[in-house]
DNA sequence: GCCGGAACAG
DNA sequence: CTGTTCCGGC
């Protein structure tokens, strides 16, 4: 597949729950393919509003992803359940009316996956914001350099919160 | 197509 | 935990 490793940080593999696994997220998946060829393939694309895309060929983005996962019989239906699953979680909702299209809630993406503790004071306050700010901008503009960018400011953050830099 | 419950896997 | 599989309902 195209260079997961590019886009995101190894560390941005492994759900908090388990940190021996390091599996890859459907919403990373999706972001992966929106990150290259300018935001737009024969599979998905940027749709018109922020943080909207759409699935042009479902049953090819199911095919891919099944290759990723390694579960050789994922189709669409079976991927929309797991989409319907970020509805709940404010990963994701559905932009009614428009046929396979959904829409990305970005600040809580931040929020759920790389929330900072409240205890630690140590980071300037608007981390969350800049890097919002970094990720919009590569979306409005559909360039894969801000969404590295962004990723860049992720490591920092990241870095910026392991023990040797806590407070006190 | 889209929804969400239920059982299940790793 | 995040999905995967299956499915009845709209």
């Amino acid at each position: 597949g195209p260079s997961r490793s590019v886009l995101f940080p190894d560390w941005a593999y492994k759900p908090a729950w388990s940190p021996g696994s390091r599996q890859v997220q459907l919403w990373h998946f999706l972001l992966e393919l929106l990150g290259g060829s300018g935001g737009q393939s024969d599979t998905i694309g940027w749709g018109g509003e922020w943080g909207e895309f759409v699935i042009h060929n479902p049953e090819r983005l199911a095919r891919l992803w099944g290759e990723r996962k390694g579960k050789p019989h994922m189709n669409y239906d079976k991927l929309s359940r797991a989409l319907r699953y970020y509805y709940n979680k404010r990963i994701l909702h559905k932009t009614k009316g428009k046929r396979f299209t959904y829409k990305f809630n970005f600040s809580k993406l931040v929020l759920v996956n790389f929330h900072l503790p409240p205890s630690c004071h140590c980071l300037p306050p608007s981390c969350h914001q800049v890097f919002i700010f970094f990720l919009s901008l590569s979306l409005s503009l559909s360039l894969s350099l801000s969404l590295s960018l962004s990723l860049s400011l992720f490591s920092l953050i990241h870095t910026l919160r392991s023990p040797d830099n806590a407070c006190e």
